[in-house]
RNA sequence: GGCCCCGUGGUGUAGCGGUCCAACAUGCCUCCCUGUCACGGAGGAGAUCGGCGGUUCGAAUCCGCUCGGGGUCGCCA
């Protein structure tokens, strides 16, 4: 039995009528008058009415039958809705079709939730029933936005010269970075392969290749904890260009933003997008990745108080701290400063100070501890108006710029100043190149190892590692980090000099990445990329608060996926075959 | 591992020491209804309030532990 021709329900216009049509689908609602009968037809590309009448007496009776999420097989003519009976919520509603022959391909339980509405349902029971709640029409849109999103960039990609090459997901562990996920050898026991984190090296050794232009839309994995924007398999969209600079990457990557953006939302993204270095974004928004939504940019206030008698601010300036502060364009109650006192000391800061601007001066908890010239230097700092309200934090740099990013992010939340529906893309640059690991004390790379110092800085790699800047970026879209790129090392000395940097020893360099070095000895080309999270970018187009929501089988925060129940405990049998014993046995879970 | 929030018929919520063998909406079942579109009307079934323990004359309600879910910090080169 051949299914087609089948007309698709929501394609269904008034200048088919007359015309005979096979719709399949499912039922989404049920309307029964007692004589007629209507249903809405549902299938991926929307909806359309059919109307049971009593005339058509086989029909009829099988309509009857007919209840939410059956499967059927309908014939009928399309018509035209009597005058006034038209849906304009509808893009079928001029039209309806009359069932003639009605075949039921398949009966079902009611649903143990509502498919025909967007009402909320408990996150675990919709990933249990996920087939279901992928039928309802937030999550259809959504795969439908992120298959047209993802063609969108393999489109533009492929008109600029690239190439999609696949690279493995079986690889070899590397210790730095995430943890990996593991998987063992059957054929040499006791040896693991790593699933690739990103197709880094690879990409590079593709470059080498002489591929000039790859990308690749490829899954990850991460054995980290999972976020409302991290799952342990995610998608990047990675790729990574021959005999480039920065501006090189960077513009292609934006207008391949802004071709996605025009084609899938038809939102023009005003180029090129903005550019802030990294040591000004942790100035003017305390955080590496800035939501630009709103303003509520941080203010240096240190030399404002340079001379205060203020003990709080006088210590924090005296221990080499800084004062800078926010003025927040609106009047603040007692309970909101509070909140945001708060979210200050879950920084780390020690409180918050605070000053209301009125018409006449200042009103403080603390006014009476500055003078006239400190008042008119905070003044000229902040543009305070009558109504605002200043605060601020003294106290290490690094304290200060964590806590007002913070109060930042919280006062522009509840005081309702995010622009709703923008798009704020934003390229941070000029990235340090190492950082020291807050656990450890050791030097660690801030993006990875094979990032390109900027040549100015080379003399410094030895002596002052932690001033050596990156030519590496990240760009931003709403205070999201969507991904990061960099101009890579090429040349073998330079790349054991940035692995001695960071406490790897040439022997070591050469054992873990002795094929990268050997392949730079072979005649590498300058290259750098960039690689972004894909779920990430269909989550902020979409407008989700996860990217679950744009992901059709994703896993929960303990990692499973609850539809098919994975992780399961190993079968002894695929144990012994790996030459693997297990010294824990697995917890049961109660149900 | 830390912190925060949430577990009440299938689903979503209300109830927050007695008036609750638990209420409302929706879904489900039966009946009525020939222009509905979240159709409407009448009736019915359905939960021992996540679990265990405690406080109390009395617990959905208070306390402790525990299980489950989410958010977040750590972690994510």
């Amino acid at each position: 039995m051949s299914l087609t021709p089948r007309t698709p329900a929501g394609t269904i216009r008034s200048d088919q009528v007359g015309r005979d049509v096979d719709l399949y689908g499912w039922v989404h609602r049920r309307r029964d008058l007692g004589g007629l009968i209507f249903i809405d037809l549902r299938d991926r590309s929307g909806i359309v009415q059919v109307k049971f009448d009593p005339v058509n007496a086989q029909a009829h009776s099988a309509g009857g039958e007919l209840r939410p999420e059956w499967v059927v097989h309908l014939k009928g003519p399309v018509q035209r809705r009597p005058p006034g009976t038209e849906n304009k919520e509808l893009p079928t509603g001029e039209v309806e079709i009359e069932a003639r022959a009605v075949t039921i391909l398949n009966r079902a339980q009611p649903p143990p939730f509502a498919v025909n509405d967007d009402s909320p349902v408990d996150e675990q029971v919709r990933l249990r029933y996920r087939y279901l709640d992928l039928r309802r029409a937030r999550m259809a849109r959504n795969l439908q936005l992120r298959h047209r999103l993802t063609k969108a960039i393999r489109d533009f990609l492929d008109a600029e010269g690239f190439l999609e090459i696949e690279t493995p997901v079986l690889i070899r562990s590397t210790p730095e970075g995430a943890r990996d996920f593991l998987v063992p050898s059957r054929l040499k026991p006791g040896y693991v392969y790593a699933l690739a984190q990103s197709p880094q090296l690879y990409k590079q050794l593709l470059m080498v290749a002489g591929m000039d232009r790859y990308f690749q839309i490829v899954r990850c994995y991460r054995d980290e904890d999972q976020r409302a924007d991290r799952q342990p398999e995610f998608t990047q969209l990675d790729l990574e260009m021959s005999f480039v600079n920065e501006d090189d990457v960077l513009d292609v990557v934006e207008r391949c933003f802004a071709h996605v953006w025009q084609k899938v939302l038809g939102v023009t993204v005003p180029m090129p997008i903005r550019r802030i270095t990294h040591a000004d974004a942790m100035l003017r928004y305390g955080v590496d990745k800035p939501d630009l939504r709103y303003g509520l940019e941080i203010e240096e206030l240190s030399s404002s108080f340079d001379k205060t008698e203020f003990k709080i601010f006088r210590q924090a300036l005296d221990a080499g701290g800084v004062i800078r502060g926010l003025r927040i364009p609106r009047s603040v109650g007692a309970k909101e400063i509070e909140a945001l006192t708060e979210v200050a000391r879950a920084e780390g800061a020690k409180g918050l100070a605070f000053w209301h601007r009125e018409a006449e001066g200042w009103r403080s908890p603390i006014a009476k501890f500055f003078g006239e010239r400190e008042l008119v230097d905070l003044q000229a700092a902040t543009k305070a108006e009558p109504g605002d309200v200043v605060v601020a934090v003294a106290d290490q740099v690094e304290i200060v710029s964590a806590a007002l990013g913070a109060v930042r992010k919280a006062a522009a939340r509840t005081l309702g100043l995010v622009k709703e529906g923008a798009f704020e893309f934003v390229w941070v640059t000029d990235f340090p190149l190492f950082e020291r690991s807050k656990e450890t004390g050791e030097i660690t790379a801030a993006h990875h190892p094979f990032t390109s110092p900027r040549p100015q800085d080379l003399e410094r790699l030895a002596s002052e590692p932690l001033k050596v800047q990156a030519r590496a970026y990240d760009l931003v879209l709403n205070g999201t980090e969507l991904g990061s790129g960099s101009i890579r090392i090429h040349d073998p000395e330079l790349q054991q000099r940035v692995f001695q940097g960071l406490g790897i020893s040439r022997e070591e360099a050469e054992q873990r990445f002795g094929f990268l070095l050997t392949a730079f000895r072979y005649g590498a080309p300058p290259h750098g990329g960039f690689a972004y999270g894909l779920d990430r970018v269909v989550m902020l187009a979409a407008g989700q608060e996860t990217i679950r929501e744009v992901i059709a089988f994703p896993k929960n925060q303990q990692a499973e996926e609850l539809m098919t129940d994975a992780p399961a405990p190993a079968d002894p049998k695929q144990l012994r075959e790996l030459g693997l014993e297990l010294v824990r046995p697995p917890l049961k879970r109660p149900q």
